[in-house]
DNA sequence: TTGTACGCGTTATCAG
DNA sequence: CTGATAACGCGTACAA
């Protein structure tokens, strides 16, 4: 900037009007300065321009388990979406479940003065992030922050869950197994007891064989796992198995897909989130909007930075039940 | 960082020291400072720290069409992993192949001295990028760049068009159509070209009436596009009808099969790219490594960063036809 | 082992 | 309308 200053014959708060198209610079001045932005190919470092006091980096950051998992990859769009149309940028970054690289994702991005942060949480504890910049405005997705007062956008696994169960046992099933994976500590827990809550006061009881939940469904290979898992439940004496089976991440499903394919009899599947090509496959899902989720977060952020301050809300995303075949074989 | 120095007693270097680790202080004086870090929560500034020179910006700047798309989402993950792993963040944002979103997007990342840029392009000419700042390290994906010299990270597409119409024939097809969006132009024409000189091989001739480009197939609804288009192929009359079909993408592949559900007639398909749940659903696809792709353009960017400087390189990642049924049906 | 002075590229303030 | 100067938060060079 100092050498356009000195090439265009102005000091450099000129070039500095000129460049942000400040008023009240003479159009010949403004020319003459545009010549030797042109001549010396310069451009403009928003990274000093943020140094600045009060001004802002325009950033926000997105931490979230997996990219390649098309749920998450809903929400970033989402999230991508909303921050361009504000002339933000989005720092996108995939934690794996995992809560110490979730650390150092936010820490980092935290040192980077992201004006805000989106977080679907893996880590059971958030008071870090409290404790390491409490000025950054943070928004937490799918799952609520623990020991933290945030905002949150959540999804009603609750309502879902018991949508599911409510179906299958309409199609006369009583032997439902559950099969989840543990990536999302928090949503897992509340499923599964949502699910335990629905059986009891459908069924009158849950056979604990018949629930799976995440012991060796490790991050990234969540799929395989969910697809021994289910091979193992089918495995079971004819009279313990399972007629009907409730996914609990749109991952395991796709595993019990693989699972169910070979299998003679026929079972009931509902999976929790959309998963492609499920509607050509007739797959029942109880379907949720990523998409809306990531938005809303960013939104939620948005506002945040520019002075929203009422107390942090939690919003809760409906779900829909979808029905395309595979929950609706009877049990 | 002042307000800590006067907090503990020492000098804004020392606290410095002590922040980023280096020798030479005493532990008495490192203690000092780390109480005082932890009092008033201080966090170093990572964007004043990279204004110093020779500093960077540990950044990384991916510009794709569209996160929600798995083809795309699997590039970001790869490149995640690798810019992670180096210590950089990833700043992600779709441009919906749009050209013109695309210099926008670019523009931005380049003022905010990303170290490196990843890009799937849209736009036809690349000169912006060198006009703009020629010691950004630039490495262009799935497509090469216009008239700019750089690295370039690609896919097979003649090998692999090949390889599916090669299939096709063998399984006595004649009748192949074509259907594909403009997304990727540069692409798209690639691949046609490719579809045309393999169907004058091994055909002897193109039937223009079952090639169907992109007209039409604007971006957001390619899936619905495709369908479409292809359920209009599939009313021709029965002799001029197609007996297979390649799709050149996976979100007209996804449209192609929903087109196909009600079809009475069997009808051949090879898909480009992988579609998920292709395997259940017996889609016969040439696939690629996406994953790989992105590790590789980042890993490649990194290199550029730190010195690399041959020429730039062209990179052509392999193809590779998965037969699964739908690409067997025989014609 | 610790401190001082300066500069990175920009914008805000205030004077001319 | 335009310019000089300070400041943002940090690291480098050098001095103490």
């Amino acid at each position: 900037m100092r050498d356009v200053a000195a090439h265009a014959g102005v000091s450099l708060k000129t070039v500095s009007r000129v460049v942000n198209g400040e008023a009240g610079v003479r159009p010949a001045t403004i020319a003459k300065v545009e010549a030797a932005v042109e001549a010396l190919r310069f451009e403009r470092n928003d990274v000093a321009r943020s140094l600045r006091p009060g001004h802002r980096t325009q950033t926000l950051g997105l931490v979230i388990e997996d990219v390649a998992n098309p749920y998450f990859a809903a929400i970033t769009l989402g999230a991508d979406q909303v921050a361009q149309a504000h002339g933000y940028l989005l720092i996108t970054a995939s934690a794996h479940a995992d809560a110490e690289r979730e650390r150092e994702l936010v820490t980092t991005l935290l040192r980077r003065r992201v004006d805000g942060l989106l977080l679907v949480p893996s880590s059971a504890d958030h008071r870090y992030i409290a404790r390491a910049r409490a000025d950054v405005e943070t928004v937490f997705l799918d799952r609520p922050a623990r020991n933290l007062e945030a905002d949150a956008v959540l999804l009603d696994d609750v309502g879902g869950t018991k949508q599911a169960v409510a179906h299958l046992v309409a199609h006369g099933h009583r032997r439902i197994a559950f099969v989840g994976d543990e990536s999302g500590v928090y949503t897992a827990r509340r499923r599964l007891a949502s699910f335990r809550r629905a059986m009891i006061a459908r069924v009158g009881a849950v056979d604990e064989q018949l629930v799976v939940n995440g012991r060796g469904l490790t991050a990234g290979a969540e799929v395989e796992h969910a697809e021994t898992a289910v091979r193992r439940l089918m495995s079971l004496p004819a009279r313990r198995r399972p007629t009907a089976i409730f996914t609990n991440s749109n991952r395991v499903t796709v595993g019990a897909l693989h699972a169910l394919r070979g299998q003679p009899d026929r079972v009931a599947l509902v999976g929790f989130d959309e998963v492609e090509l499920g509607d050509l496959l007739g797959v029942t899902v109880v379907r949720s909007n990523p998409l809306e989720m990531g938005r809303i977060a960013a939104e939620l952020t948005l506002e945040r930075i520019h002075g929203r301050d009422d107390p942090p809300r939690r919003i809760v995303m409906p779900t829909e039940l979808v029905p395309r075949g595979s929950g609706e074989i009877a049990g």
